[in-house]
RNA sequence: GGCAACGUAGUUCAAUGGAUAGAAUAGGAGUUUCCUAAACUCUAGAUGCAGGUUCGAUUCCUGCCGUAGCCA
């Protein structure tokens, strides 16, 4: 049991035994102490005068009394209004260190036996990734490997959505003005060639638009009877007829998008246990909807359309199949959702996607509830916001989206730049630099993208957000590379072969400010589980961070004179070094040995 | 028009209803015979407005103002 659930046990007893009331476990929380008062852990006292009858003060006091004398290892208290601050003792905290260093996987959950299928990315193909690509694709990453911590067994999958009218687009201004070009001929990545297209065929619908408009057109024609536009969705209704011609183009190009998106996500370091194809799977479910019309679920119009009606849920009335019998989009989510069960029998099913998604997320939920399927309550849309950029939202038609590849080559530019400046690299070989600027550039953009709450929309902006000072990704792996340096000095002198245990009864302030976060990692993967928030980590990892280089500059390790003392510093040196990099590691961000 | 968000130092972000609202950055002042100064220390600076609930509100409720979003 955790230390903060048996000291709430204990407390509660206290209640029990002295005032006969039997207090709801959630006032008996314990919060960390405030850093200008003695003690690590603290009990707010205010909520329980009405169990003591006493004033808080009088019950923090009443309290922790009887908490020295029944849990050996709460030294004394100290009670500051209603607070109850709790102080443990430094022997207490040094088993922990040991503990912690012998733990295998340190953090890890238990496993649970349990399936969770995180879908994201989900790339359209009709044009590159671009920096909100990078936020769903981090946390998408980054959430699987929380959740695999945390004890489930985790599918991280990716629905491509490889057809419709958008790729239509792309492949009709292909068909006209590509002139056979090849990702080769254009020494274009696929993805860029084929995104290429795609800003074509924009820019002549609108020269068409504006010719038919000096030729008397209204707006809303040229919106609709565009003969581009026709004949994009003419190629759409082709390409559901199987005409072998188009299937072909269809196929060549989404084949060159597909070694694009495969070069970024291996640049950018992601994975993926499966995919899905919308071209397989856009005709499913038009059983559900036959399903949801037998059971009443579902009711039809006069005109032949069906809908679903959620206005107890405080939603709309919702379309989910055309008076032509076509489907909508929530149609073939509810097949896929389906088809996603049938092949992986999850407890948890995760869509990352961004909030402007959110009331086609809570409408398939809401429908999936009534058509009674088993998973409804296990699926959660993880809706993260929008990234915006100085001069507003990012719209590919105005040409202000920042494209992935580009942006990533940038981090990579800039942190070659800031490494060399620095000259502490005369050394490396040129791989070994190579990878560190790919390691460093990397970590710096996940982290800018992931220590935000996910739910959040956040500002990105090209010239000021990419530091490598202060809460960045760099300064992360720069204070686990100083701790690896420690390491490498304390093997080299024979201090480490391992440290398994010393002499030790006190520590420095700074040591016990530091093992008592490192105390709380397990805690906080558990939590940033929970709350599927991968922020959590990466503001965690950073107060551990900070405190150990509160700890560097403090405390000269080498210079101690009491091997016992030495060495429980190294140990906690590792300790920090391991769980900087299991947490980082959580994030998808790798650390260096040196930098 | 309907729905659901968001508003915290100059800027970018934190804060299960708890103590004097934390960080970073930008600004000012310092630290290098010592394990990596991508660091550390000190300093100054913020809860949109008006009510309400509470012992206690950035957090919960109501209204207003502002920002972007979704549904037609």
């Amino acid at each position: 049991m955790s230390l903060e659930k048996e000291v709430s046990h204990v407390i509660a007893k206290a209640l029990a035994t002295n005032w006969h009331a039997e207090v709801p476990l959630e006032y008996l929380g314990l919060q960390a102490t405030k850093k200008e008062f003695e003690g690590t852990h603290t009990l707010v006292c205010f909520p329980l005068t009405r169990y003591t009858k006493l004033n808080p003060e009088q019950t923090a006091e009443a309290i922790g009394q009887y908490l020295v004398k029944n849990v050996s290892y709460i030294s004394h208290f100290n009670v500051v209004k209603g607070f109850l601050n709790l102080t443990i003792s430094d022997t207490f905290w040094i088993t922990q260190l040991l503990k912690m260093s012998q733990t295998e996987h340190y953090g890890y959950g238990e496993k649970k036996n349990e399936l969770v299928i995180v879908e994201y990315s989900s790339p359209n193909t009709n044009k590159p990734l671009h920096l909100g690509h990078l936020r769903n694709n981090f946390l998408g990453y980054s959430l699987s490997e929380i959740l695999s911590a945390n004890g489930y067994d985790v599918v991280r999958n990716n629905l491509i959505n490889d057809r419709g009218i958008h790729i239509c687009k792309s492949m009709l201004a292909y068909q006209k003005f590509g002139n056979g070009e090849t990702p080769e001929s254009s020494n274009l990545k696929g993805d860029h060639l084929v995104g290429k297209y795609y800003v074509v065929f924009d820019k002549e619908l609108k020269a068409e638009g504006t010719k038919l408009k000096t030729e008397g057109w209204s707006d809303e024609d040229i919106e609709k009877k565009s003969p581009l536009l026709l004949e994009a969705q003419e190629m759409l209704r082709q390409w559901e007829e199987g005409n072998p011609e188009v299937v072909k183009l269809w196929q060549t190009m989404n084949e060159w998008v597909y070694a694009g998106f495969e070069k970024t996500y291996e640049t950018i370091g992601v994975k993926f246990d499966k995919f899905y194809y919308e071209s397989n799977t856009y005709l499913l479910g038009k059983n559900v909807v036959e399903e949801g019309l037998s059971k009443g679920v579902f009711f039809q119009k006069e005109n032949g359309s069906v809908w679903i009606d959620l206005q107890d849920e405080g939603l709309d009335e919702k379309l989910v199949l055309r008076a032509d019998g076509t489907s909508v989009y929530i149609t073939q989510d509810l097949g896929t959702a389906d088809l996603k069960y049938h092949d992986f029998p999850f407890s948890k099913s995760i869509y990352v996607v961004g909030n402007e998604q959110d009331y086609h997320f809570k409408v398939l939920q809401a429908i999936l509830k009534k058509l009674e399927r088993p998973y409804a309550n296990g699926i959660y849309h993880l809706s993260y916001g929008m990234v915006d950029l100085p001069s507003g939202k990012m719209k590919s038609r105005e040409g202000t989206v920042v494209d992935a590849d580009d942006l990533v080559e940038e981090m990579l530019q800039t942190a070659e730049t800031n490494t060399r400046e620095l000259g502490k690299i005369q050394d490396f070989d040129s791989a070994e630099a190579k990878k560190l600027f790919h390691t460093l550039g990397l970590g710096a953009l996940k982290y800018f993208l992931l220590k935000v709450d996910p739910k959040k929309r956040m500002l990105f902006n090209p010239e000021e957000s990419i530091q490598f000072q202060g809460n960045t990704g760099p300064f992360i792996q720069y204070t686990h590379a100083r701790i690896r340096a420690i390491l490498r000095k304390g093997n080299e002198l024979g201090y480490l072969s391992p440290v398994t245990d010393f002499e030790r009864n006190e520590l420095l302030e700074v040591e016990k400010d530091l093992i008592v976060l490192l105390h709380r990692f397990p805690q906080a993967v558990q939590d940033a589980g929970e709350n599927y928030s991968p922020a959590e980590i990466a503001n965690y990892v950073y107060e551990v961070a900070k405190e150990y280089n509160r700890f560097y500059q403090e405390v000269p390790i080498f210079q101690e004179e009491n091997l016992d003392v030495l060495k429980s510093r190294l140990l906690l040196s590792q300790v920090t070094g391991q769980t900087i990099k299991t947490a980082m590691y959580l994030l998808g961000i790798d650390v260096p040995e040196r930098m």
